[in-house]
DNA sequence: CTCCATACTAAGCGGTTGCTTAGATCTAAG
DNA sequence: CTTAGATCTAAGCAACCGCTTAGTATGGAG
């Protein structure tokens, strides 16, 4: 999961490898830094052209609108996280869960850049993409509460408020995306170590 | 804790009760409902003065900038729930987690307007101001370790990683503000007390 | 009554915003 | 070489931003 010894902008590149032409990739891996950084309303356009390295009117061959590109950000962001939780089968309920808390908790730490845009800057989208991103995080919701009620059928998990847990623990891993710092003591690996023995010791049966 | 009957500004104007003259904290209380409405970037002087029923310049009168209105929310809302935590005394260290947990918790979804100014604005104050939030910030986080390493050496809880359960439960209290919504199914109350029951189950030794 | 501090508004200033236009430059097909 | 299409820049437009200025209303002190 974590890719050690890439800095910052190969760690965005690598997300949004698939964006075409390298112009357009450029200017939504300085929206995504900016927007990070300064929050949606506080960056202006200029200050994405001039991160991507070229005129403010550029933006407008490549994306509609600065609203355009938080939507694009959003959209994949949201598509990834999501991809990671699907990807997830194979061995008992407590791995599965273990794994899903690990790796969605990672990915908020490893990808904070994305995943802060992807989760602070909602409001800012229009009524339609809003709509459709709000769709994604339902199948997000869903798969965690899966993961979560498996164990609970299969008896080794004890959870009295199955929908209450599960916002729980999601709501436990994107606020990682609000406090993780590169810098810091713990690796995007540790945090979602750290994170999963917490969950499956909230989940556990008493004795 | 929960006041149910008042509705939003009834609420908003609790917390501020203690902000003269009346202009000066109406003008604080729109500030309030706007930045967590749109983000303080979002919001135009002109907004908040709409808001209190004023002219844009009024907000001058008892305001030296925008900046100032945001500071001051900031100091308040953390000094309240700093407050929270610290009135928390007597009992078994096991009460004085479960107490701590449901009071933060619920505090962050009563008043969440307040909260989400107070969690999601902070790279918005200016450099000395930001400062003076982050010592509060950092004593919140001393009082809710301490109600955690009480227990452990009690031996009523086991946790491996102090800090790492600490920065969680923080977390997860705080990011309440993110997603609550006031018609939601669940009160701040309800709220409170699952939290805590999930963090309990948290730190509760294996045994 | 006068005097004066306080609280407010109408108008607007300089600067910045998202976005557009007109035109330059490049590449590749005919 | 010519042409067409795509990609970029320089310049700038209308609207809006935070904040200031000049002036008005109010109410209490002397």
């Amino acid at each position: 999961m974590t890719t050690t010894g890439l800095d910052g902008f190969a760690l965005l590149d690598e997300t949004w490898r698939a964006v075409t032409p390298e112009a357009a990739r450029r200017m939504l891996i300085a929206a995504v830094q900016a927007f990070a950084d300064k929050g949606y309303h506080a960056t202006t356009t200029r200050d994405i052209a001039s991160l991507a390295g070229m005129s403010p009117a550029a933006v407008y061959i490549h994306y509609r609108s600065k609203e355009e590109l938080l939507f694009n950000i959003s959209l994949v962001g949201h598509e990834t996280s999501l991809a990671l939780l699907s990807a997830i089968e194979g061995g008992d309920a407590v791995q599965r869960l273990e794994n899903a808390v690990a790796k969605f908790a990672g990915w908020h730490a490893e990808f904070h850049t994305t995943a802060r845009v992807v989760q602070y800057e909602l409001s800012a989208l229009s009524r339609e993409h809003h709509a459709q991103v709000a769709e994604l995080r339902r199948q997000i919701e869903r798969r965690m509460r899966a993961f979560i009620a498996d164990g609970v059928e299969e008896g080794v998990f004890d959870v009295p408020d199955l929908k209450g847990a599960t916002l729980a623990v999601l709501s436990l891993c994107i606020d990682v995306a609000r406090w993780y710092q590169p810098g810091g003591k713990r690796t995007p690996d540790e945090i979602g170590a750290l994170y999963a023995d917490l969950v499956l010791r909230m989940v556990r049966p008493a004795s």
